[in-house]
DNA sequence: CCCTGATTCGC
DNA sequence: GCGAATCAGG
């Protein structure tokens, strides 16, 4: 398997809109969850946020170096590698303090020797305070059952907002539902198709005779379930179900 | 144990 | 450039 235009771009999506490296591995198909790391690694797409040290970086220098095995027993938690291959990126020291935009700790002898006029050379910080540009472009969405919006591909999930305090009152039969389905109306026989949203006055369900072996009436059923593709042949991959159930 | 991403290094 | 091996953490 090598990595097509086409390849690198269903990586780039999927691992920027949530999907772990697994997923798109398996995806991808015949390629390992490593390599898809690598691969975005390689591409500079990393901005994920790791399971491993949040606030660290990651595993550091002595983490991978399997090579030299510290035989020496209990040799102090120093670093032990540096005495193979005195690479100058690997020696430099711990630094805690916050430096956003260092891609990397190219050479930190550098400015030790140019003192001059460091003061003033401000430093540009773009890409510390770039916020977004806020674009109000339209956003175009498909319509699901019960009205509510599909996510599009590629988005992450909308932010939750939390639900406003409420007083908690008697359930009272709203008017609107007045003759409609309600959930105590449901059995075996009536399609449990929703209608609007849970928590709506008008929320009900279809009501209408089931179709025999479904939860839900002939049309409903017609949306409730529909042909399974081949995965080669579904074109958004899926719609990303951002911590839906994991098929194993 | 499972999972995750990060890193290294031989190829 | 690629990815297996290995790591550290949840």
């Amino acid at each position: 398997m090598s990595w097509t235009e086409e390849r690198i771009a269903t990586l780039t999506r999927m691992w920027e809109s949530g999907s772990t490296a697994s997923q798109i591995a398996e995806d991808l198909g015949g390629i390992s969850r490593n390599a898809v790391i690598g691969k975005a690694h390689r591409l500079g797409l990393k901005p994920r946020p790791s399971p491993v040290k949040a606030g660290t970086a990651a595993a550091p220098a002595p983490a991978a170096a399997p090579a030299t095995k510290p035989k020496a027993a209990p040799a102090p938690p120093k670093k032990p590698v540096a005495a193979a291959a005195p690479k100058p990126e690997q020696a430099a020291p711990f630094d805690p303090a916050p430096t956003p935009p260092a891609p990397r700790p190219a050479s930190a002898a550098v400015r030790a020797s140019a003192p001059v006029a460091d003061d003033i050379d401000a430093e540009p910080a773009g890409e510390v305070a770039d916020a977004k540009p806020a674009a109000p472009a339209p956003v175009l969405r498909s319509v699901g059952p019960g009205g509510f919006l599909r996510q599009n591909p590629g988005e992450q999930a909308p932010p939750t907002t939390p639900a406003p305090p409420r007083r908690l009152v008697p359930a009272r039969p709203s008017d609107a539902v007045a003759g409609k389905t309600s959930l105590l109306d449901l059995n075996d026989r009536i399609c449990k198709w929703p209608i609007g949203h849970p928590g709506e006055p008008d929320f009900h369900f279809c009501g209408d005779k089931v179709n025999p072996g479904f939860p839900y009436c002939v049309d409903h059923c017609g949306h409730a379930y529909q042909a399974q593709l081949p995965r080669r042949d579904r074109r958004p991959p899926p719609p990303l179900p951002y911590g839906g159930p994991r098929v194993r």
